[in-house]
RNA sequence: GCGCGAUUAGCUCAGUUGGUAGAGCAAUCCCUUUACACGGGAAAGGCCGGGGGUUCAAGUCCCUCAUCGCGCACCA
């Protein structure tokens, strides 16, 4: 075969790649339904692509995570299972509905209430949608064999009926309940947000204490102590052995006499402060168990906004930074404060806005992960279990394996601290929570018993469509948008419908993500499986760092120093690229990433360019000949080296070090390949016998075989076009075999 | 406070069940030799964070300390 033109000038990824990625599309073999059928009668093998927010633009970190995914996925392809690589992306409810809300103020000076729900979230969907295109272009551009013809979005018609289903059935379990219970309002993002939502920062502050009546109590925060009127110790201090539990006491407090009860509770640490304290049940999670563990009296001090109450008194309406000094001097004056002491604690602030959390009392849908019920599919009385339960047993079954495995324990302290799950959000964009209330008549029994707080009395319906009748009102809420995101691996595959694509593919086979998402996103997948399929979602959970730069730093805006993928991909490539993000770093270690890195990988492209050219001009025309036997003994001996390398390569592909076969290939085609049999190639066909020289061509075509096959999942692109110079019969390198059976 | 990780060549990292320290990049010197200067050749570079222990043998196992990073919990 002769030589082509193309192969006298350098590789050009830019002429090439796109023009690549298009004739796989057109070939189909990223839908396993079209695949070969080599492929279509081998076992399943499927990954459901993390989806991506519609919030703007992909990372160096996503271009990671489709690396990484592409390489699983094509390594598959070529050993000839049936594999599916799903796509989508993600409505992102809360961080979408900030961005585009702070776009629209900046553009147009209005909010989103000036706007209306309905105009807003118009302009939501459209800024999504652009997000959406861009995203799927990147995605391309990374040469990600995604199957595009069943790309999900998690706001789409079937995911919405999914996640209604989802609520629905959780609901009819009991696991899903509204109650009056604390959650973490955020007062600047006017929503509630999760526990795993809250970034927690150091701050310095005073930390006082005053006298209350008999005792000293500390605090941190003057502010919430004017409704305090119970008086916590430990039962067993011996200071305070006088005082019994429910003893009350008059005393002389921020404005005015307060008569207040003392309570003996056992979680009060005797060691810090007094070993006294009084407790604002309203907010502050610890002080609300206290009180429904005694059912005392929980009163709000402040409102959503931050401002104090009229319980406050001459303090009411007052912001909470403006009101402390005030409280503090007003004290001082009442001689009640005994000392003041500069303290270093860790505040909660909401990870989208910044917000200062403020811990409320609110009535929310929650979801109970300590609720014992029934899995659907289970014998029945023979499995009732929690949610935590089932989150446990799936990885310490080993049902789940987590690479690398120390995010195993991890992932089990992350459950032994878990609280019940707010899941509704005062924000717009999202799930509509499928609730809908209308008044109810006195002793109406079909009033929700779960509700049993509400004030008004309501009856509720939840269902997957909108109930018939008259003067229904739907929950204005929203989901948290990690309840749609658990579904993904299933509602991405039609569920509830029991389609043929649920049978094959799942559960999936690898969840490749992140590690900052593993209990946001993971976690909440094995317990929305676990909870609605008796199943898990996945087998092997493999988490990959994040993407620094060449310092160590986080990428960050402001710092400047965010390499963009696209960038990367237009000056060296998608190939180089990718092998830049897979090379020099384990799984759940962070990469730090610079242009020199992916300079050095797009060399390597055109390295294995020029190696083909050689090959090419060596072989004078002659073809591999799969079964030639005809090895001198000095290339037999490197043929053997080279399958024990392969052997040893496609090991460590099974055990997931990507990292490794990256590097040891890129090795072995330049450090061994190249600058050795080739270099001594050339003396044989300057000096070597008719035998050798049609030995040492048939080795150096077996050996670019092998070299373009194995580095396939990792530079697709130029092995690809490679491929195709090389040999046009044989159809495409990316359904090929793996060089090892 | 509890827990986890890292510490190996100038830099980024490998180092499988313990058995004489590896790669890439950078730096040095040489080479425009007909696959490739997006290249080739050569040489250089390491008390494997400190200390202690187990062992015939420790980068690897155990203890301890230090520095850096991360997660969780926060205490009123």
């Amino acid at each position: 075969m002769a030589v082509p033109d193309s192969f006298l000038k350098p590789y050009d990824p830019g002429a090439t790649e796109d023009r690549i990625y298009s004739l796989w599309e057109k070939s189909g073999f990223f839908d396993p339904d079209d695949l070969p059928e080599r492929n279509k009668n081998g076992e399943p093998f499927s990954i459901v692509l993390p989806p991506p927010n519609v919030t703007g633009t992909l990372h160096m970190g996503h271009a990671a995570m489709l690396a990484i995914e592409d390489i699983m996925i094509r390594y598959k392809r070529m050993r000839g299972y049936r594999t599916l690589w799903l796509p989508g992306t993600d409505h992102a409810a809360i961080a979408t509905q900030s961005k585009v809300e702070k776009e629209i103020v900046k553009k147009e000076g209005k909010n989103r209430h000036d706007l209306g729900r309905e105009e807003f979230l118009k302009r939501v969907g459209e800024f999504a949608k652009n997000s959406h295109d861009t995203i799927v272009n990147q995605v391309r551009k990374m040469g990600a064999s995604v199957d595009w013809s069943r790309e999900a979005f998690t706001l789409d018609e079937k995911r919405s009926f999914a996640v209604r289903t989802a609520f629905k059935r959780m609901y009819d379990m009991g696991l899903i309940y509204r109650g009056n219970r604390i959650v973490n309002w955020d007062p600047k993002g006017q929503t509630t947000i999760s526990d795993d939502e809250i970034v927690y920062k150091e701050e310095k502050t005073k930390f006082y204490y005053f006298k209350y009546g008999p005792f000293v109590i500390g605090t941190a925060r003057p502010e919430t102590k004017f409704g305090d009127k119970y008086v916590v110790m430990h039962p067993d201090d011996a200071r305070y052995a006088a005082y019994k539990h429910g003893q009350k006491i008059d005393l002389e407090w921020i404005n005015g006499p307060i008569t207040a009860t003392v309570i003996k509770d056992a979680s009060i640490d005797m060691e810090f402060g007094t070993g006294v304290m009084t407790i604002t049940p309203w907010h502050s999670a610890v002080d609300f168990d206290i009180a429904e563990r005694h059912k005392l009296d929980k009163e709000q001090i402040i409102d959503t906004f931050g401002k104090l109450l009229p319980v406050a008194g001459e303090f009411a309406g007052m912001k909470i930074a403006e009101a402390r000094p005030k409280i503090v001097e007003k004290l001082r004056a009442k001689g009640l404060v005994e000392k003041e002491e500069d303290y270093v604690h860790n505040i909660a602030t909401a990870e989208r806005t910044g917000g200062l959390v403020e811990p409320q009392i609110m009535k929310q849908w929650f979801v109970g992960v300590n609720t014992r019920f029934e899995i659907p599919g289970a014998k029945k009385g023979s499995s009732s279990k929690t949610l935590k339960e089932i989150m446990k047993e799936a990885v310490e079954s080993g049902k789940i394996k987590i690479i690398p495995d120390r995010f195993e324990k991890i992932y089990y302290h992350w459950i032994d601290n878990l609280r019940d799950w707010c899941i509704s959000r005062q924000i717009w964009y999202g799930h509509r929570v499928p609730v809908w209330y209308r008044r109810a008549e006195i002793g109406d029994e079909r009033l929700d018993i779960r509700d049993e707080r509400s004030e008004t009395r309501e009856e509720v319906y939840v269902g997957v469509e909108a109930p018939e009748g008259e003067g229904w009102r739907q929950d204005e809420d929203t989901l948290d948008t990690w309840f749609s995101s658990g579904l993904w691996t299933f509602s991405t595959l039609g569920w509830p419908e029991e389609t043929e694509d649920l049978k094959l593919y799942h559960p999936t086979d690898v969840l490749e993500t992140g590690y900052d998402i593993l209990f946001f996103w993971v976690a909440r997948m094995i317990l929305m499986t676990g909870c609605l399929l008796g199943d898990v979602p996945f087998k092997t959970v493999y988490l990959h760092g994040l993407v620094r730069d060449g310092k160590g730093r986080k990428m960050s805006k402001s710092l400047d120093n965010i390499i963009d993928p696209l960038d990367m991909i237009k000056k060296y490539g998608g190939d180089a690229t990718r092998l830049s993000l897979i090379i020099g770093t384990g799984p759940g270690n962070d990469l730090k990433l610079s242009e020199d890195k992916v300079r050095g990988y797009k060399n390597f492209a055109n390295k294995l360019w020029n190696i083909t050219r050689f090959v090419l001009e060596s072989a004078g025309g002659e073809a591999i000949d799969k079964a030639f036997e005809g090895y001198t003994d000095a290339d037999a001996k490197l043929r053997k080296a080279r399958r024990a390398f392969l052997e040893e390569i496609t090991r460590e592909m099974e055990e997931f070090k990507f990292y490794l076969v990256g590097e040891k290939l890129y090795h072995y085609a330049w450090h061994e390949f190249a600058d050795k049999i080739l270099e001594d190639s050339k003396k044989i066909f300057r000096e070597g016998d008719e035998k050798a020289q049609r030995s040492r061509r048939q080795l150096l075509l077996h050996t670019l075989d092998d070299i373009l096959r194995a580095l396939h999942p990792f530079m697709p692109f130029v092995t690809e076009e490679i491929w195709r110079a090389m040999d046009r019969d044989q159809g495409m390198l990316m359904v090929q075999e793996w060089p090892i059976a």
